[in-house]
DNA sequence: GCCGATTTGTCCGTATGTATC
DNA sequence: CGATACATACGGACAAATCGG
């Protein structure tokens, strides 16, 4: 290991899009302004077009720009204002925590094995009869108790889980230690009223609800391996998404949604 | 216009991925099961293997399928049980209904012209002093009152709306009338405690938060034409996304979100 | 552990279509 | 009408991961 900067990209496609996301945070290219066109691109990153096509199909994705046909590619980028914690992709609460620009916490409630029975079978979508880690966490942003996270871990993606373990990050230990390569989550927004053990560990004020995110998560095997029930402050919660409009002229050639 | 089917897709990439996505919708491929490799999509399809990869990076980013490098792709398609209303891409309310098998209605609650002032510049995204529409309308499923929508749409934009239209289709208006090209649609998903408003107009039953959907639209020229906040009877409310994990061996080519 | 076949991932050059100006 | 710009599609090349022998 070197002292490069960390996560040195390795695909072309890939450093360009974050060079173009880099400038357009940075100013250079403010609500309605043109980028240069593709060609230019081209010329500019001595690559082809193809190449530029997929990094600005990922700013696309991300809703940092919008290509009309026979005109051009402009900026639509918005600065967020950063008064709620704005939930990404999949990475771990730690680092979501330090997106946000806050300081991140961690309390383990609760830690168990289990075996999955029907019912929770039903809501997980684990098979009925899996061994699994049953775990129950607050997290903390800046000090406050602002989610209840209940992760279920199938047991055999990850052996060898601990409490001690499960207070720090979960997802550093199963790609670090046991090389278990996560690739995509299926979540679903919803907003539930406050269960008493909310009520219990989170500083809920006077809400008497949550913002819920329940997750499944899968690994590059095809095996789905994390099933979690986000449970967040509803003033402290913003999900942000783009969407594309299919039968419109634009048919943008976005890529992966990159956190 | 003949009796063909409604959209016909002119694209290749997209005939592909709808019939790959009914193949697995249908059962062919339930979770698990491995799809026919690229090469023999090419064959199936006549093909190059940048459409077949196209396509089937569209599925990946609707969580349909998986890939793995030397391995193969196969599907992680699980289907929702359908008991909440799935907001879905950009789509007229009508549509999206439809879609989750409701029957759609609409009350149209106010209609006015107004100007952009400070406060509702900063909220909405609106330049100050811009001419809009202000429009509220009472969303109605199957006959029940569940969402409360208050439209921003730019007069420019869309010149010539009235209430009776408002009652109906104003995308249909815009698009067919007017010429005007969606694209993009920036959305933030949180809760809020219920106003006056909501429990007046929405069947909120003795729940005292609604799910909130902002979003910012944006047409073909680059225009934010719309400032929309749906306010959603929480129990009958489920935002479905699906994410992926950059950093891992996994970088699916995945395409445009198709509802 | 090595080798070769298969499969996906990245990248390129090129051609053609179509919308905008 | 021509020039420019994005959209679609093809074919080929090589790298890298996986799996079986």
């Amino acid at each position: 290991m070197g002292t490069e900067t960390n996560k040195m990209p390795k695909a072309k496609y890939e450093s360009i899009y974050r060079d173009l996301k880099d400038q357009i945070e940075a100013g250079e290219y403010p609500s309605g302004k043109l980028l240069p066109s593709e060609n230019v691109l081209c010329e500019t990153f001595g690559c082809s077009r193809n190449t530029i096509r997929r990094a600005v199909g990922m700013l696309a994705s991300d809703g940092y720009v919008q290509s009309q046909h026979g005109k051009g590619i402009w900026s639509i980028y918005e600065p967020s204002d950063q008064t709620t914690f704005v939930v990404g992709g999949i990475e771990p609460f730690a680092e979501a925590a330090r997106r946000n620009g806050r300081e991140p916490g961690t309390r383990l409630i609760d830690f168990k094995e289990i075996t999955v029975d029907k019912e929770m079978s039903k809501r997980s979508g684990f098979p009925e009869g899996s061994e699994v880690y049953y775990i129950e966490r607050v997290r903390l942003l800046d000090g406050k108790p602002l989610i209840f996270d209940i992760n279920l871990f199938l047991k055999s993606a990850i052996p060898g889980l601990t409490p001690e373990l499960a207070a720090g990050s979960v997802y550093a230990y199963a790609e670090n230690e046991k090389g278990l390569k996560v690739t995509t989550s299926r979540r679903k927004i919803t907003a539930e009223r406050a269960s008493s053990k909310d009520k219990h560990n989170l500083d809920l004020k006077d809400y008497d609800f949550v913002c819920v995110i329940s997750s499944q998560t899968y690994s590059a095997d095809g095996t789905m391996f994390e099933y979690t029930r986000s449970r967040h402050r509803p003033d402290c919660f913003c999900f942000i998404d783009t969407a594309f409009r299919p039968d419109s002229g634009n048919r943008n050639t976005a890529l992966v949604k990159q956190a």
